[in-house]
RNA sequence: GCCGAGAUAGCUCAGCUGGUUAGAGCGCAUGAUUCAUAAUCAUGAGGUCCCCGGUUCAAUCCCGGGUCUCGGUACCA
């Protein structure tokens, strides 16, 4: 498909929700690559605007002050400050990052939603649903849970049982609970208004499943899903008392849905900015729209913004929406609720002035078509064996040669060999490879070609080996450290959109300022008799302690969330009361207790049971030392049959509790009795 | 359940509307090298292209059936 030229381009990135920190997830699914593509276009010279925000709005923000006992505004306040200054630290490079709680953004919102009112795009509608009130919340199909009528599996869904395929209705389910809070739901009638997506149904066909075939695969065969189910008209509104009040009559106690006023943030931040210009971003239609997003958010930024765009009127749409999979944490989901996740403000805590290496390690390993796994480990072997061993040894070696053969003065460049001849002619096409690469959104091979680069350059040092000629023939090797340092200095180009610290910090090595992207592939960027900076080594090894540290703190987490995941087993079988009147339960005080030898598990007990004392072994070795237990009261049953363990009759059982995560305690009365006593 | 995307070397991924011997980086092995942060360079080993069937002269690719992972499933964000 032929590209359509464009002015200039308005880049999007997803409104990071403030009701945490930003982790690694986001920043690989969306912000590194936006950034990426930001500064490569800057770099290239051409117009462009970046915009970025928190979404401040919707139910969770207000159920997690709720549970903090603060205000939702306090929760929303911390978190965008502390985002936005992670963000800025770690060089994501916004031209506005706002949120959805302004001024601005109110009031475009609210005009926006009026607009549409006003032109009848929306209908009203009447509805009886459950909801949860301690949430505050109605709940979709999905997110209600209960008993299923036919199979009677208890997690059935609002729409389905897993356990039993039976198609459902939330009305069927027995004892409906929300499926995130677990609370109890009850029916209410409500009044929304609906964006008729019915309506635009075979534009957005048009629009997306033939104007539209370059999308990205995942992107490209969701939206035709959605098509082919049949849109249905959409609330935009809610019952909350934390959001944008709906500007309507009849709307007291409602707010805009949060998907709709989120997306709207877009354009309400880039107002804020440039409250005369921003027309020229958002209408005119030489300006390109493109949203960065993560795969959950497709539906939103492909049909419903666009249907909203549409509605409205005068707006531009997107011209492409690259959405990534998701990344996950070594072999884990990453959970912002769980806290499993690297976060990005402890991130630049721990391993500071390294924010090249995360996005380095990020976009070599970004989840562009499929889901990937972030992992430590393979966090130091980019750094150590790519950004060191590669990129930073290259330069290090050709700055450190020139230092010591020319006292840090750019070398002439003698006559060529056809080898260097061969070496200038790839280095030309770096240029045109890496722009095919960006121009597709393909940052993983981008940044890979980008890195060849660094691989030429140093198979050209060990080819020619300068430090052996300097003994015979210095005019070769102030050829070949030329050309080396015009890699370098390539390099500093190459690498600007992906690493931006680490290329200001070589432009500094190399004494220059002003790069272009254009430059790329010359290999006159230096010229002779340019004196360098000092050689400072670009990245450095890392070590294997802190990264350990890194995993260790992942694995207490997962521990710490498994065992608050430990559930009570369901009950057994009911029995009779007769069944139970058959066991004879007693207390009895330990009188001596050993290790049973050559048995791990087994303690045997000599107890006194009030007629006459009883052995009796039991497996609980691993909890208890044996002398911890003589003199302590325990409960046993007195009646079951004898059974030899290990050559030893044991007279009957002593019972212990087992913990959910395995661990057994005995079972004592909790003040003493005389030995004998029943337990009834 | 339904819909979408994915599954290719130990790991992370390419593979352009089907065409000799399926590629890259990392890791591993061997050799070379010593300017450089023990960093580099060369060579090599390593594959049931998820499984079963079909179409075709020819299937990693197309078709049918299945397995697994992730997402969506319309009032979570």
């Amino acid at each position: 498909m032929e590209q359509k030229k464009y002015k200039r381009t308005l880049v999007t990135s997803a409104l990071p929700y403030a009701n945490g920190p930003v982790h690694i997830g986001h920043l690989a699914g969306v912000y590194v690559p936006a950034d990426i593509y930001v500064r490569y276009l800057r770099l290239k010279g051409e117009e462009v605007f970046f915009v970025g925000g928190s979404d401040e709005h919707g139910v969770p923000v207000t159920i997690r002050a709720r549970a903090e006992g603060c205000t939702v505004q306090d929760v929303v306040d911390r978190y965008h400050n502390l985002i936005k200054k992670s963000f800025e630290e770690f060089g994501i490079s916004f031209d506005v990052y706002s949120r959805t709680t302004s001024e601005t953004h109110s009031k475009v919102a609210s005009d926006f939603f009026r607009k549409l009112n006003e032109d009848g795009k929306f209908v009203k509608l009447e509805s009886e649903q459950y909801y949860d009130e301690q949430a505050a919340q109605f709940l979709t199909d999905r997110n209600i849970r209960g008993e299923c009528p036919r199979c009677h599996a208890p997690e059935a869904y609002g729409d389905q049982c897993e356990k039993c395929g039976a198609t459902l209705s939330p009305d069927e389910l027995i004892n409906p609970y929300n499926a995130l809070t677990g609370n109890k739901l009850v029916k209410r009638k409500t009044t929304h208004w609906y964006l008729p997506l019915d309506q635009y149904q075979s534009w957005l066909e048009d629009w997306i499943l033939k104007e539209h075939k370059e999308w990205r695969p995942n992107v490209y065969g969701q939206c035709k899903s959605w098509l082919d189910t049949g849109l249905k008209p959409r609330a935009v509104t809610r019952d909350l008392d934390w959001g944008i009040p709906v500007p309507a009559e009849g709307a007291e106690g409602k707010v805009l849905y949060v998907w709709f006023d989120a997306p709207i943030g877009y354009i309400s931040n880039t107002i804020e900015k440039l409250p005369n210009d921003w027309q020229k971003w958002w209408c005119d239609p030489e300006s390109r729209l493109l949203h960065f997003i993560g795969k959950d958010n497709i539906v939103f930024h492909c049909i419903v913004f666009p249907a909203m765009l549409k509605a409205h009127g005068g707006f531009n749409l997107p011209d492409n929406v690259p959405a990534n999979e998701f990344l996950n944490l070594e072999g884990n989901k990453i959970s912002t609720s769980k806290n499993y996740a690297i976060w990005l403000n402890e991130y630049l805590e721990d391993f500071p002035g390294k924010q090249d290496v995360l996005r380095y390690v990020l976009t070599a390993n970004a989840p562009e078509t499929k889901d990937n796994d972030f992992t430590w480990k393979d966090f130091q072997a980019r750094n150590n064996n790519e950004l060191v061993a590669i990129f930073g040894n290259f330069v290090n070696r050709a700055v450190v040669l020139t230092h010591k053969y020319f006292e840090g003065k750019v070398p002439a460049c003698g006559e060529l060999t056809d080898a260097e001849k061969e070496t200038i002619a790839e280095v030309s096409t770096i240029r045109a490879r890496v722009e095919e690469l960006l121009d597709n959104f393909r940052f993983r091979d981008a940044q890979k070609e980008a890195m060849t680069l660094a691989r030429l350059g140093n198979k050209y040092l060990a080819d020619t080996e300068p430090w052996k000629l300097a003994k015979t023939d210095m005019n070769r090797v102030a050829t070949i450290l030329n050309l080396s340092l015009q890699i370098a200095a390539n390099l500093s180009v190459v690498f600007e959109p992906f690493l931006p610290f680490a290329c200001k910090k070589l432009r500094k090595i190399l004494n220059v300022s002003n790069i272009q992207w254009s430059d790329l592939g010359k290999v006159d960027l230096l010229s002779v008799g340019h004196t360098l900076g000092e050689a400072v080594l670009l990245f450095e090894k890392i070590d294997d302690a802190p990264i350990d540290a890194q995993i260790e703190k992942l694995k207490r987490i997962e521990e710490e969330n498994a065992k608050a995941n430990l559930k009570a087993d369901p009950v057994k079988e009911n029995i009779e009361f007769e069944t139970f009147e058959k066991l004879d339960i007693r207390v009895g005080t330990v009188l001596d207790c050993q290790k049973v030898p050559k048995a791990d598990k087994l303690l045997v007990f000599k107890i006194d049971d009030g007629l006459g004392g009883r052995t009796i072994v039991s497996g609980i070795a691993k909890y208890y030392k044996p002398e911890d237990l003589v003199g302590k009261q325990v409960c046993f049953i007195a009646n079951l049959a004898p059974r030899k363990l290990k050559g030893i009759e044991s007279q009957g059982m002593i019972l212990s509790c087992e913990d959910l995560d395995g661990n057994l305690v005995v079972s004592a009365p909790s003040a003493p009795v005389r030995p004998g006593s029943k337990v009834l």
